[in-house]
DNA sequence: GTTGAGCGTT
């Protein structure tokens, strides 16, 4: 199982890859993805992470608040995209 | 060469 969570006030040059690095040392990080404009392609400040569901509780909790790419970021459970 | 609350594609 998986869980998606939801990263926010993340600086303009933060990579997908940069996410995985940064949550990788706090639980099992199955995917990660910034989101980019579509019109312009740049990245609009925030993200996703998928990591396993038994650590996801305690990566919102160790990364939320805390500094990537030199930005505090935000880090919540995502909301379920297919209601 | 900018911006800063908010929840993504098949």
């Amino acid at each position: 199982m998986a869980k998606t969570l939801y990263v926010g006030n993340l600086p303009w040059n933060t990579t997908d890859t940069a996410l995985a690095e940064a949550f990788s040392p706090h639980g099992s990080v199955i995917s990660s993805r910034i989101i980019t404009d579509k019109e312009t392609g740049r990245s609009r400040g925030f993200g996703f992470v998928e990591v396993e569901d038994d650590d996801a509780d305690k990566m919102i909790e160790a990364m939320n608040g805390s500094q990537v790419g030199g930005r505090q970021i935000v880090v919540n459970e995502a909301k379920p995209r297919q209601g």
